[in-house]
DNA sequence: CGTTTGCTTGACAGCATTCAACGTTGGTGG
DNA sequence: CCACCAACGTTGAATGCTGTCAAGCAAACG
């Protein structure tokens, strides 16, 4: 029930200048994005499909529930949430992407999207035209091949997410979720022990389905605890063990 | 936030006796399935490809998390839950699976499944082995596609579900729970007012996040307003529009 | 017909929410 | 450069919803 990592696409090695034309061949996210080996034609077939950066300022949004669904998008750089919003107004957070994720499956199926995507920070993501990828994917099987994993795994994720929201208590989902990131950032090669939330704690709330005053209060406690070291959104883990004892001995 | 069908396979529209073999072709649940317009060859590859039914008796489970991924499933008959299991033991239902519907997505990204479908009542599914599944869906665009929307619109209804479990009270919970069945029902021509639940009420707290209890209150609580007729699992709509109401106007 | 399993209801406890006040940070403009 | 403002975060007190524990009842099964 922890997270997976959902990659696909691009981002420079070495940035030319001005480069609006990314090449999947040479980018750094390319093992968390795409992880496929590909022969240098099918390569190139790749990065003609995928279309150069596009830029979204923090607030703004890539895409928004009922848009026309043409693309699926993978971080470069920045930070995103996504969220649904019932009829009514009250609206969920669903998750949060970092460089080397992508989104936009939300939309395969009725064509439309039904969730925001929001930068949280400036962005840079690359335009993967999903009709595009359906093609090359009918012609490379492995391409196809781990096109399907990365939804299942979308889909695995949500299953996680909801077991947490289900079953678990305020301290026991900000540990999940902390532990989550702190792998992601990890294998980015990011510390494992340190991070800075790039989202506010109304946010994680919403995403965990807590109250803002629960998420800070839930801090305090893990701090006071000994667990974590918490100063606004600077957060350093000083016992992952007992975050992990948290989730995995809960009740 | 209202979670879809998710479709593909088979059912016969009068069974041969002893019939093992199903032929798609000649379906009941086709539309349901795998709605897509297909040649009568194209119709027939498909048939080759879907194994014939297999018997899954209530309580026993049509596979576990842990095994290993060979086939994506579809609901003749009966009725199936999926759940998933933390480390510690608890788990949380993550879907309820009617005729017609699909299940077995959560093994293909790690070609493990990561979930248990339990039978809740005695069942025949259609076993598709997902290999050849990839392989005719690369031969043909319509079905590739089909085979993305089911998997998206089934990331999209768990990102419904999250929503209901991180901002809904229990009330709305089982509102957006019944709805939710009644509509599938309905679309499977049975009445869209009156329902026989196949789970417990413990099975349906674990997928709403409640204890059995506060699901039992719940349903008191809506047959004391007069929304509902409640009768053990004999459950019948007496006021649709209060539901709905329940759900999107919440707080 | 008895036993088991599932469902209902009540009383009480506990955890998260609500409401409110205060503190902190970062950006903006005087 | 500093003051101010707005957004964000922390903390306290009280309320309330859901969970827990327990008892009794109904239905299903052998």
């Amino acid at each position: 029930m922890e997270p997976q990592i959902t990659p696909i696409a691009c981002a420079p090695g070495a940035p030319t200048a001005q480069a609006l034309k990314v090449a999947c061949s040479n980018c750094n996210l390319r093992e968390l994005c795409l992880p496929v080996t590909l022969a240098e034609d099918e390569m190139q077939r790749l990065d003609s499909l995928v279309e150069g950066r596009k830029v979204i300022r923090r607030g703004e949004t890539l895409f928004r529930a009922g848009d026309t669904f043409h693309s699926i998008y993978a971080v470069r750089t920045g930070f995103f949430k996504t969220r649904v919003s019932a009829p009514d107004g009250r609206d969920q957070v669903t998750g949060f992407l970092m460089a080397g994720e992508l989104l936009g499956f939300d939309g395969i199926g009725t064509d439309r999207h039904t969730c925001d995507a929001v930068a949280l920070e400036d962005a840079q993501v690359c335009t993967i035209p999903f009709a595009q990828l359906e093609n090359l994917s009918r012609e490379f099987t492995p391409l196809q091949r781990q096109f399907h994993k990365i939804m299942s795994r979308e889909i695995v994720r949500d299953h996680g997410v909801m077991l947490l929201l289900g079953s678990m208590r305020a301290e026991e989902r900000l540990a999940a979720f902390l532990l989550n990131l702190t792998r992601r950032l990890h294998s980015r090669g990011f510390s494992a022990s340190e991070l800075v939330l790039r989202m506010t704690r109304e946010e994680i709330g919403s995403y965990l389905g807590l109250k803002l005053e629960t998420v800070s209060r839930a801090f305090s406690k893990l701090q006071d605890d000994g667990v974590l070291e918490v100063k606004q959104r600077q957060v350093r883990v000083l016992d992952e063990a007992a975050l992990r004892a948290l989730i995995d001995s809960g009740r």
